[in-house]
DNA sequence: GTAACCCGTAAACCTCAGTTGATGGCCTTG
DNA sequence: CAAGGCCATCAACTGAGGTTTACGGGTTAC
């Protein structure tokens, strides 16, 4: 098992979270058996009352795609409630980055950079580099470590 | 099947798109045996490439989490890609703008650029600019719309 | 040439996701 | 009390998710 981080949270502790917050008349919790007869009567989806019982309480732990859609859509959550955690957190940064360059109004220049031949874009680059130390002192540019 | 529209991309057709938009350098596009044994060296996941053809393929159609989150790590979109459209579609656009800048070389001075206080942005979009007109012709200037 | 390799494709195969059936506890209702 | 329904829990089973093995085509190396 390398270094890299599961889920903090399992998918059981998620599931039995939203049983224990989303309740049928604000009384007592949905009960198993309640719902997988609703997720067979609404969504018309094969499910087991067992097999959210073993779900729930961690007995099984890697569900397919169809059943753990059909509970999130039964719960009124997205699916990614169930998935997202650290690590895919990690992965949306990348993607948040592009959208942080585009604040930055940026884009542009990088579009017209990579529409430039090699030798240019690395005296490009250069000039930038140089720019950007001027512009930040010694002391700040140590943290720059993700 | 009652009234929720169900997803109107397949997990097969998103998958088939990673594939072709991303790339391991800028060339062919990955082959399912080297993305299975990324995962495997990488996440510690086991998964056989015959298993990612025929997931690509829509020969299978119902992974279990498991091998669906190891997927979306590798190609560094959230698991959600998979199974929600609107966020599928999100993604696509900025993966297309990504891969170009990368495919350039041009993030890192992007990134630099995008820490740079606005006035040297600017002077650094007027040279990039200047660069860009000098290495391409008036005649082709004009076809700039797409 | 041919040997070695990587690749997509296919079918046979095996493991585990998911079901079935049963047990016993806790409520009601007669 | 017994009868009946709803429930969590368990063990045994079924079948689909996932693997293994193998074949043929394409490419590079000797």
């Amino acid at each position: 098992m390398p270094g890299h981080e599961r889920d903090a949270f399992s998918i059981a502790e998620k599931l039995d979270r939203l049983f224990q917050q989303i309740r049928p008349s604000g009384q007592a919790e949905f009960s198993s058996m309640a719902v997988a007869e609703a997720i067979r009567a609404q969504q018309g989806i094969s499910i087991s009352h067992t097999y959210i019982w073993q779900l729930r309480t961690g007995r099984r732990t890697n569900p397919t795609v169809q059943h753990l859609t059909a509970l999130a859509l039964f719960f009124g959550v997205p699916v990614a409630y169930f998935l997202d955690d650290a690590e895919a957190r990690k992965i949306n940064d990348q993607l948040e980055l592009l959208r942080t360059l585009r604040d930055a109004q940026v884009t542009e220049i990088a579009l017209r950079a990579a529409d430039v031949s090699a030798s240019s874009r690395e005296a490009i680059g250069e000039i930038v580099r140089k720019v950007w130390e001027l512009e930040n002192p010694a002391e700040r540019r140590r943290q720059q470590d993700d």
